[in-house]
DNA sequence: GCTTGACGTTCCAGCGACTGGAACCTTTAT
DNA sequence: ATAAAGGTTCCAGTCGCTGGAACGTCAAGC
């Protein structure tokens, strides 16, 4: 299988796939002419980095994962470590984000947004703020 | 002022506060050192920055607040869009995060986490999963 | 006067995870 | 013969810093 074939397959653009290759994520073997050619093992490591990047795991993650994978005698308590952790790093990511959202929306509501100049979102971030 | 005392006041280390000056954001004074010497108003662009970059504003979005916050004939309806439009960049990337955040806390709940090698959160990355 | 140390400066490289583009090669069809 | 559609490599850029090297400046202590 062709590199624009995997593309289809895997739901990755060829640069990232050829990015995989080149960190040593995936190695497919070689036509004589040079053209990359995937095994079918090849496109589901290639489905597996999908799955795991859409799902926010770092790529040194993947690694470690794809390598669990390839390891048979693996403990599944090492899978799910890695989860977990990924699984708090998310809720922090969310906690951060609502703690802006929340300021943010403040502002927001506070300003009139009409054509006068003053605007409590400005005076907030030049540390004018009334504290409420 | 020199850099070190703003980065206590501006609550930002030095490499970024040259980093601003280098983009564009704050253009200090020099003395006849070379030495940086920054202002009240300096400082007080600064702390602006490290405010709206705290509510991850882009710096492209604090280039733009600054030329409002600069413009004193500024309408405060263009203040608002911005911030707007944040506030729906960050609702998105919350609702993103938790779907991650579902399915992975999912998987880590069918993964029993111990000795042994079979592990449904490999299982679901590799696309074995039971659609459970 | 000399050294030490804490400041300051510039410039270059690297992070993560790609992405775009140029320059080139190969295959297939017309 | 040529053109289109695929493939290849390599370099640069993204974003917002951050680290480090190599160097200049200044005040204090000897």
């Amino acid at each position: 299988m062709q590199i624009r074939e995997v593309e289809q397959s895997a739901g990755l653009p060829a640069k990232t796939i050829r990015y995989y290759e080149e960190i040593g994520l995936v190695r497919p073997n070689r036509q004589d002419n040079g053209y990359r050619i995937y095994s079918t093992e090849d496109v589901h490591r290639l489905r597996f980095l999908q799955r795991a990047r859409g799902l926010s795991f770092s790529i040194e993650d993947c690694r470690a994962l794809l390598s669990l994978y390839d390891e048979t005698g693996r403990e599944s308590a090492d899978v799910r470590a890695i989860a977990e952790a990924h699984l708090d790093e998310i809720d922090r990511k969310i906690r951060e984000l609502k703690g802006m959202r929340q300021t943010l929306a403040h502002l927001v509501h506070a300003c009139h947004g009409d054509d006068r100049p003053d605007c409590p979102i400005l005076d907030d971030l030049a540390g004018i703020g009334d504290g409420t």
